[in-house]
DNA sequence: GGCATGTGCTAACTTTTCTTTGCATGTGCC
DNA sequence: GGCACATGCAAAGAAAAGTTAGCACATGCC
């Protein structure tokens, strides 16, 4: 199920020390993002970005919801995963990239 | 003795397709750089550099030879590694991570 | 010598990613 | 209304990464 292209996609998420924090911050227990922007120091918009690209690759998930005070809010959770990286596991994904040229529509 | 700079190295090293492939090819034998690229069909200069940096972040070993015939190579292969990718992992892993303005000195 | 093979380097261009700035919307409360 | 808090988006600039092109060197063989 865990093609080559999405492992890649996942390393490249994985890839950011921001993200690398928002994930952990999250580990704990989840939040919502202007809350998370201030615990981290970063600014809002750039947490927005980088909580699209983790929720892209399918390691966290955004809920938004009402607070009791009316409040819109979105909060974000990891989503559990475990990846294991050994040159084994490497070939087996690389078995099952997408080359540039060849889409994954026949021809 | 993993910390969270050398994780976020290996992952940005990963985080390419090339070399993943490069990592698969010389999962099963070493190679030497002339032939790898043919094989992987890049340029040899494009191989380099990720070679180097597949080097650097400690995944591979480049190994300076001389064949029977004279010629001076590089053969290349992969150092054994098992990186399991985990909330968990990442939430210590983020725990050594060095701050852009603290550096590991002091103060 | 000329050609095929191997190595190395790096300057320069292209592409991608990251980050900031700015403005839009909405609610509750004094 | 005005302020504090929440959300969203996107243009534009800055920084980093990827890639190519071109040069250098050496060896063996016909």
């Amino acid at each position: 199920m865990t093609s080559g292209d999405e492992l890649l996609k996942v390393l490249a998420t994985l890839a950011n020390p921001h993200r690398l924090r928002v994930l952990a911050a999250l580990s704990g227990e989840r939040d919502y993002v202007s809350r998370l922007a201030r615990e981290l120091g970063i600014s809002r918009p750039l947490l927005q970005v980088h909580l699209r690209k983790l929720e892209a690759a399918g390691l966290v998930t955004g809920r938004a919801e009402v607070s009791e005070d009316g409040k819109a809010m979105k909060f974000y959770e990891v989503n559990p995963f475990r990846i294991e990286l050994t040159p084994q596991a490497i070939e087996a994904a690389v078995r099952t990239l997408t080359v540039p040229g060849e889409e994954k529509g026949d021809r």
